[in-house]
RNA sequence: GGGGACGUAGUUCAGUUGGUUAGAACGCUGCCCUGUCACGGCAGAGGCCGCGGGUUCGAGUCCCGUCGUCCCCGCCA
């Protein structure tokens, strides 16, 4: 292959297919890069010595198929090129066929500048002949066989489920398939296999895994598609713990083939601990965590400052970004979405004129460095000193001091070089997240939500809350986080049918609801369901972080825009008036 | 659904306060060139300034609308 020869090779007779990357016209002497997906090498065509040949070389343009016949030759030090690996050879051609030529491309895959992504997808086969491309597809196979070699080490069976499915209300949007059989009926795409995964385990496949592909039609984000693919599991009888080690296992095995040696166990967090250190339920453990500093402050400094002494009191400290500008901060404010109630204090130098003592105190208690950002976030006093109300608050403080941190550290990555890459295990700092809420309450409905899903089992002590105080309820679910990106989330799920019953009363489904949307579920739980648990993670952001990419479309062959249209095969389009007939659906103008 | 950025040659971009024939680089075409590797030199072609309306003597430039791409919020059990 092109990209794979050495000086070793010196002598041989090589067939060589592949693209002109580029062609150097000499006169009498033409250069041609012959590309092929392991790389470039040089093709060297004289006029002396063949004439005929150079004639139908000084005719080749960029992006012709060629075929080569030559002598590998190594080049005199002189024309050594030190920049490719092919660099110490390059070939003699005796024979050059063209295979196809090409219009001239929109854009090369030579070129070092890449165009806007408009052209690229719509030209994908062309950008994808680009090395980056080539790179991240090919480490996406590695991945994923690795994920695989990996998992069936472990005894679990690669099960395929169906596409074509049931929809079910709760969560995302389903993409639907209309049925010409049941005109007015559809089938839903499959948004996670999760129901099915829980039956395989009703059915004795006690290690089930699939990397398989998953469909929502919600509005789409650099890290979210609408068709993504996960790396599903579940098992029977399982720990908590037994999970965590089967996916740290196929996480070491996939970052390997990147060459990347992770070195679990991983840290584990609780829910209420994340929110509380790092106002985010996916911290991002590149950066110091977000300081308590209630107890610098006296109450009565807190009432000059028109804060709430009963609330908390934090500081986000950003390292190395030194002092800022009136107009930085300024700017710096336009930065998150402040919430109602929520104070910021970003000029420590006017808090040290009224508040010498309580600033000394701060510095000492965040350790902070001279040249260290330190802004403050807490809370006005609240009218409403309800519990509730209180806790909203509080929590309000933390996720405002959470979103602060990551606008900051963002915003001043090039100073405090946390996100530089060292090439070693700990640029990718994984953690897990335990103990999520069973519930959230949405303001909006006026009722509890799963805040995972409904199959999730609470803690066993909990079982007694679940109609009286839900809010309290904790789930055995987690979340695995990687440098602030959320990778997957699973949990143990519930195995008794009078339990999973409760949820759905809890969540305010009528047990006639819960039939009509689950009944099949419902009625499978009775018939000797193990206790079973598992996790999904998404692929696509694995392979995105492992590749040093900024966005899921850089390692998704055929991806769709951010208003989920594929550019190549322009889709989604209209169709005929008989197709929609067949199926007994009238579009509205 | 909301906010923001962008849209000018095949590509990446520049285009002043609204004022003559809209520029550059790369790419492309032709010619020259035997050691280039982002080859070099000379010459040339290439434009619905996203689209539609408006203001104006005059619009790439100002206004309104619309379409597209990207980013964020909402949404994503």
């Amino acid at each position: 292959m092109c990209g794979t020869l050495r000086a070793s090779d010196a002598g041989k007779t090589v067939t060589l297919m592949g693209w002109v990357n580029r062609r150097r016209d000499l006169g009498n002497l033409i250069f041609v890069d012959l590309r092929d997906r392991t790389g470039l090498v040089q093709i060297v065509i004289d006029k002396e010595s063949n004439p005929a040949l150079h004639e139908k070389a000084s005719r080749v343009r960029s992006e012709y198929v060629l075929a080569i016949v030559g002598n590998v030759k190594k080049r005199d030090d002189s024309t050594i090129n030190k920049n490719v690996p092919t660099g110490e050879v390059e070939i003699i051609a005796h024979e050059l066929r063209v295979l196809n030529d090409s219009k001239t491309p929109p854009f090369a895959p030579s070129d070092q500048a890449i165009g806007n992504e408009e052209v690229r997808l719509k030209y994908r086969y062309i950008d994808m002949r680009r090395p980056e491309m080539q790179a991240n597809i090919e480490l996406r196979s590695k991945v994923s066989l690795a994920i695989r070699k990996e998992l069936s080490s472990h005894g679990f069976l690669e099960i395929e489920t169906p596409f074509m499915t049931r929809s079910t209300p709760e969560g995302a949007r389903d993409y639907l398939v209309p049925s010409r059989v049941y005109p007015g009926s559809f089938y839903a795409l499959p948004q996670s296999p999760q129901l099915f995964k829980q039956i395989l385990m009703i059915s004795g496949f006690d290690k089930y895994f699939q990397i398989v592909r998953c469909f929502r039609d919600e509005d789409l984000r650099a890290d979210r598609q609408p068709e993504f693919t996960q790396v599903d599991l579940e098992t029977s009888f399982p720990t908590q713990d037994r999970v965590f080690e089967v996916v740290e296992a196929f996480l070491v095995a996939a970052f390997r083939e990147a060459g990347i040696e992770l070195k679990p166990p991983f840290p584990r967090m609780k829910y209420d601990d994340a929110i509380r250190k790092y106002g985010i339920d996916k911290p991002d453990m590149r950066l110091p965590e977000i300081t308590d500093v209630r107890e610098v402050f006296t109450e009565e400094n807190l009432n000059a400052l028109s804060l709430d002494p009963l609330l908390p009191v934090v500081a986000v400290r950003i390292p190395k970004v030194g002092e800022l500008s009136r107009k930085e901060r300024d700017d710096n404010k336009q930065l998150v979405a402040s919430k109602p109630g929520v104070k910021v204090i970003d000029d420590l130098k006017r808090l040290e004129k009224s508040f010498p003592d309580a600033v000394t105190k701060l510095r000492a208690t965040v350790e902070a460095d001279a040249d260290d950002l330190l802004v403050i976030v807490a809370g006005a006093p609240t009218e409403e000193r309800t519990g509730l109300a209180m806790r909203k608050a509080a929590e309000a403080v933390y996720t405002s001091a959470g979103a602060m941190r990551l606008a900051l550290t963002q915003k001043y990555k090039d100073k405090h070089g946390a996100f530089n890459k060292t090439g070693t295990a700990n640029d990718y700092r994984f953690l897990w997240v335990t103990d999520f809420p069973m519930f959230e309450y949405d303001d909006k409905d006026g009722r509890w939500n799963a805040a995972h899903h409904p199959f999730t089992s609470p803690h066993e002590e909990d079982f007694g809350k679940l109609l009286s105080d839900p809010g309290a309820v904790r789930a055995l679910a987690y979340d695995i986080v990687l440098n602030g990106t959320e990778l997957g989330s699973g949990s143990i799920r519930i195995h008794r049918q009078d339990i999973q019953k409760q949820i759905f009363n809890a969540l305010g489904m009528t047990d006639e609801e819960a039939r009509s949307r689950f009944g099949f579920f419902l009625e499978a739980l009775e018939y000797g369901t193990p206790p079973h648990g598992g996790i999904a993670l998404g692929l696509d952001r694995i392979i995105m972080i492992l590749a040093g990419a900024d966005s899921l479309r850089e390692v998704i062959p055929f991806p769709k825009t951010a208003k989920a249209v594929d550019l190549m095969v322009d889709a989604p389009t209209p169709v005929s008036a008989t197709q929609l007939k067949e199926l007994g659906i009238a579009v509205k103008g």
